[in-house]
DNA sequence: TCCTTAAATTGACTATAGTCAAACTGTAAT
DNA sequence: ATTACAGTTTGACTATAGTCAATTTAAGGA
């Protein structure tokens, strides 16, 4: 594996070769298998993270045990990198911790870091850099924002906004069916619901005619029904 | 009203005499009184808003016509930042609309307009206003994690979370109470509930000897318990 | 001050989704 | 094939918060 691999990072895509070199001679490449912890929300920052391989996501666990997943993350996206330009001071002394817990969610997820003080020098007078950056974080908030808002609505509506929006996302051509990238408690729990909710609404959309299940595979019958009940 | 008031404006405050003046000359400064909206998600995105006086309410409305408010921007802050490095090209080709609605809600609400283009030709060669931009998104991601936290809370713990922020932000030493920024409609609204669930929620914890309520004057009686409610 | 309107509160009811416990299914390992 | 286990589903019950309607309180204008 070499610097090429910066190469898909969107974040980098404009550096040039050496920069790119530079870069990766500072990263720390790490292999994780499905379950392992990347970082908790206990542990000093040091630094954020790019997906290679493979996927991770982002979560709190609240008092009662149950955890609350905030994103998913995909390769060639970046994560954990709100706490970077923020309290510059304190990250230096490491008395910042990650706002949330990570954990890799396939086998083989491949992971880069790249340690604060990389970052900072390599940004200092890259203005390109910079905007790259500021458009990664202006996406993660638009995500956002329509995350809150869906949360607002019940869990029917928020099912059929997701299969949706992953029916939508899927390049695929001519696809009458979803293949959930995630488990289905994950999918809850991404959802603001439990795992008895989420299973009884796929229940209903499937009495209904919408949709048929089978494990991950999801096929969309009534895609027309399906927007009825995401429209907000 | 001249360019030094840009001067208090975060994202601005690095820039230099000259460039202030350069970056005001093409601002446009106006006045709203409370109700008055700012923009619609349905009007093509033309640039951000700074805030120097009063304040704002950034809002989703849903097909049933209840509103979500997402944030709540007070002086010397921005808003509407996050579509400006997203769809460059559309926004150029005014095929872009803000992501949301956006009211004042106090009477002399001072907003200055800064348009997608002048802050291009700004930004473009300073990576100090750059960082400073990045350091506001990331702070605002900050912010909505915490709001995403909150909302999968029952209502008594995020109305408590909510009068402890404004309890702990709140500069002044010794103070005992709290004065509600917002009315307590808008509140149930950013809370993700409902009027009537709030004023039972107050009542409860007026009950409780936790805070006693009188008009938007809300005494903190009992500290402790508030903070147990709010623990996650 | 009264009058009008908006904001806030209360009660009775309903719906939605969470809890708990049990049963079932599918997959991977022996 | 058998076992073991995680993942999923189902049922009965409960709790939380939303709906609707009515009332009370507060606030701003004439």
């Amino acid at each position: 594996m070499d610097s090429n691999i910066l190469k898909n990072i969107n974040l980098f895509s404009d550096l040039s070769d050496d920069e790119l070199k530079k870069v990766f001679s500072k990263c720390s490449v790490r292999k994780f298998s499905k379950g392992e912890m990347i970082f908790f929300d206990t542990e000093p920052y040091i630094g954020f993270y790019m997906i290679v391989e493979g996927s991770v996501k982002i979560f709190k666990i609240l008092k009662d045990g149950k955890e609350h997943i905030l994103h998913f993350v995909t390769p060639f996206n970046t994560f954990a990198e709100v706490p970077l330009f923020e309290q510059y001071e304190k990250i230096k002394n490491e008395e910042f911790t990650y706002p949330a817990n990570s954990m890799a969610i396939e086998d083989d997820t491949v992971l880069i870091l790249i340690r604060s003080s990389v970052f900072y020098s390599l940004i200092e007078n890259n203005s390109k850099l910079c905007i790259k950056m500021i458009s990664g974080l202006a996406k993660k908030l638009r995500l956002m924002n329509k995350h809150i808002e869906s949360i607002s609505l019940d869990v029917p509506k928020r099912l059929a906004k997701y299969l949706l929006e992953q029916f939508n996302s899927d390049t695929e051509t001519g696809k009458k069916y979803i293949e959930l990238p995630i488990s289905k408690h994950d999918l809850s729990s991404y959802l603001g619901t439990i795992d008895e909710t989420l299973s009884r609404t796929f229940k209903k959309f499937q009495d209904e005619g919408i949709i048929k299940v089978s494990g991950k595979k999801i096929y969309i019958t009534d895609k027309k029904v399906l927007q009825k009940f995401a429209s907000v």
